[in-house]
DNA sequence: TCCATAATTCCATAATATTAAAAATGTCGT
DNA sequence: ACGACATTTTTAATATTATGGAATTATGGA
């Protein structure tokens, strides 16, 4: 993955409509959630929801399927797969106390 | 962490001069890099430069000292780790094959 | 104090993103 | 084919972000 493809995939993640449809898609798994459920949801009108959800398609993150009248979105694995990897593999590597699950114990100075 | 923050934080690398800025940072650790420095490895112009870090100060995501009449900018370890965790754990627990390292090997389907 | 260097603030301009109403499109049941 | 519903396209106003030149502030040495 080279940087352009990285920062189109946080820039649809870097609002806040987004990164809810984002997040409320992610326990949805591969089922997904139709873009009217969706609207719902979030309360966003389905005309800006359909702005962000092609900006999510287009960064990678999700897929979209129609089903009869409704199409079904869902994450996209591959590709949110691809952008943690460039952030935690390409960025951290050489420091994972940066990414580590742990979130560096000794790096908490003066905290409690 | 909130939507709110995280939002911030990722607007702050979507913009290919900051994950760029990001990216050299990290290597260099805590030890971290003066403005002029950055500047010249990325060729941004000091005012444009001074703007990035300030998104990336305001972001969490990078701190900064002042030595002699440099001032040296780092990765700040805490913000960074705030917001994978945020990623991480808050959006993919339960979803572990979109982000745990391998990048679900079985989810590659016909795609050789 | 005066100078050179490092970085920031100020400012205007240009570029891009967000929002949502209105019209259009596609799909199903009858 | 028609009507009801789900979603998208078009469009335009509004807001936000990026860029870099010029002036300004901060620091250390002579």
């Amino acid at each position: 993955m080279e940087v352009k493809t990285a920062v189109t995939a946080l820039a649809a993640l870097a609002q806040e409509s987004r990164l809810s449809i984002f997040r409320l898609l992610v326990p949805a798994g591969r089922v997904g959630m139709p873009a009217g459920e969706i609207a719902e949801a979030l309360d966003i009108p389905p005309a800006t929801l359909t702005f962000h959800l092609k900006e999510l398609t287009y960064a990678g993150l999700i897929d979209s399927q129609r089903e009869g009248r409704s199409i079904r979105y869902s994450i996209r694995e591959e590709g949110v797969c691809e952008l943690f990897t460039y952030l935690l593999l390409d960025c951290c590597n050489g420091q994972p106390e940066l990414c580590g699950g742990s979130c560096g114990p000794k790096n908490r100075r003066g905290k409690r």
